[in-house]
RNA sequence: GUCUCCAUCGUCUAGCCCGGCCUAGGACAUCGGCCUUUCACGCCGACGACAGGGGUUCGAAUCCCCUUGGAGACGCCA
């Protein structure tokens, strides 16, 4: 047995995607294992069989790896736990129901849904919606109950909540949260279907597993009474439970698929960095304690201490996390951002392939600066691989004047006598020209940009035209010559 | 409706547990400016909050109560 060992989980149901609150709760788990020496892993929680999604499950676990959140145990791993598979652990929760049944903290209930649907709607008009289940069936003789079982009708399991009182435990957030009994009915813990429900299965794993602490979304403060009243009937020791706030969507409300993107696999299609994305939710409902903000994983799970989470529900403020992306970005490695840029770049239809990947690298350098989301790249920097088509018609109007045909066909003449094609060659040659033209460089400039690129911004010119190469630049600076010919 | 939780700049937050150092600090966003022969980065500055009301105290953002507002829960869903 290992004692006093730090063992947290995070046990998604495979009923969609993983979308960022429940990243975060990941998160939040793995980092109090590392920093805290323990272990991290994985359950998966499919006890609803009318909602699992198939592919549900590769998606949850493709977004956390895409993360960097790593559990040592659970599905693909194993672990001496297992199964990590709720529906792989049916016979054990047959066994804890009967445990329990065995010793009356249960009772077989027959009502049908639609008895307790109607009763619901009659307590809804008498205004009294709390108490839950009028606890019709607790009473029924033990007899009559096997008769009814025995003859082949269908029931559920119920625990036998205490009828008066309240329940308390410390929230590991929160502090001390007490229920009046009123608001815990008898929790069905086994379905008709044979299935348990997410209140038996989650607590008899939980101990059986071994977890020291639980970190769950504060969804579940109002179901933990009933997790305290099993932890009680089982004669467990309840784990320490604490409840993450919510992330909340910019307009206050629940964040969803429909305002933006809501799932893991979203911000990485929106072009997100993971390491970004990882920093910003750690700082959603915690800090660490000073004024640091862009922080690897690393400091961020030296510096993580699970009583500095807050219990204060937090916007997920996309502005923000774009501009960490872009701090990100500035420093990434380059041939990474490639890897995923080329794709974007190809389907362009640019011709990529033609390229070295030390140029395409040198590109993604040039850019990154200025670039807050990986798409971006995609949708600039088509001049590295292809001469622009057109030119940018409000800049074309400032810059392609007759005054600055001159300077251009001048860089065109003496481009052949450049030896070493570097940006220090470069600049001395436009300087020259420049002084022998009689013109600022202010006005050269801006129309070569334009003559090479098509657009007015952009990286630095000369480092551009250094990597575009002697032939590129030559050709485009005189094919702007020829339109202004043509067109001023 | 009932219960529970929450409440500092528009947003993320520091400070709150252990009242005075808070004329409330930082970051994003916004607006100015500087830097830059482009754009971005960077730098400087401005704007901007203790939800309201009562207590307790010499003193409250910090402790207590009420009100208001927000969120969650009230399933054979998790």
């Amino acid at each position: 047995m290992s004692e006093n060992r730090i063992r947290v989980r995070f046990a998604p149901s495979p009923t969609g995607y993983l979308h960022v609150g429940g990243a975060r709760t990941a998160l939040f788990n793995y980092l109090f294992a590392k920093k805290t020496g323990g272990t991290f892993l994985l359950r998966i929680e499919d006890t609803d069989r009318t909602r699992f999604q198939e592919d549900s499950l590769k998606e949850i676990f493709e977004s956390l790896k895409w993360m960097g959140i790593e559990w040592t145990e659970g599905p693909e791993k194993g672990g001496d736990f297992g199964p990590y598979i709720q529906s792989e652990r049916l016979d054990i929760y047959k066994k804890y129901a009967q445990i329990l049944w065995d010793r009356g903290q249960v009772y077989p209930c027959f009502c049908t849904p639609e008895r307790l649907e109607k009763m619901r709607k009659e307590k809804e008009l008498r205004k009294e919606i709390h108490g839950g289940y009028d606890r019709r069936c607790r009473d029924i003789s033990k007899e009559e109950a096997m008769k009814r079982i025995e003859v082949g009708e269908p029931y559920v399991l119920r625990l036998k909540a205490p009828l008066e009182g309240s329940i308390s435990f410390i929230d590991g957030i929160r502090g001390e949260i007490e229920t009046p009994v009123t608001m815990v009915d008898d929790t069905v813990l086994m379905k008709t279907d044979g299935y348990p429900t997410y209140h038996l299965a989650s607590v008899v794993d939980d101990h059986l597993m071994e977890i020291s602490h639980v970190l769950r979304g504060d969804e579940w403060i109002a179901s933990t009474p009933r997790h305290i009243l099993l932890y009680k009937a089982f004669g467990w020791q309840p784990p320490v439970i604490a409840h993450l706030p919510v992330i909340l969507s910019p307009d206050g409300g629940k964040l969803s698929k429909r305002k933006g993107a809501a799932s893991v696999m979203d911000y990485k299609r929106a072009g997100f960095l993971p390491e970004a994305l990882l920093n910003f939710l750690s700082l959603l409902g915690w800090n660490p304690g000073d004024d640091r903000e862009i922080m690897s994983v690393n400091e961020i799970m030296e510096a993580f201490d699970m009583h500095r989470i807050s219990a204060k529900p937090s916007v997920f403020d996309e502005q923000k996390l774009e501009w960490m992306n872009g701090q990100y970005m500035e420093h990434y490695d380059s041939a990474k951002l490639l890897a995923d840029i080329e794709p974007m770049w190809a389907e362009k239809g640019l011709p990529v392939a033609d390229f070295s990947a030390e140029y395409k690298e040198r590109v993604v350098s040039l850019f990154k600066t200025r670039c807050k989301k990986v798409t971006e790249f995609g949708e600039n920097g088509g001049y590295f691989f292809k001469d622009p088509e057109e030119y940018d018609a409000k800049q074309a109007g400032k810059q392609f004047t007759a005054a600055v045909k001159p300077a251009l066909d001048k860089i065109v003449e003496k481009t052949d006598s450049v030896a070493d094609w570097n940006r220090a060659a470069l600049e001395e040659l436009f300087h020259g020209i420049a002084d022998e033209l009689g013109m600022s460089a202010g006005k050269i400039n801006p129309a070569v940009r334009l003559a090479v690129t098509g657009v007015g911004g952009g990286p630095d010119l000369f480092d551009m035209l250094e990597l575009l190469g002697k032939d590129c630049v030559k050709r485009r600076v005189a094919a702007a010559s020829a339109w202004i010919e043509k067109n001023v």
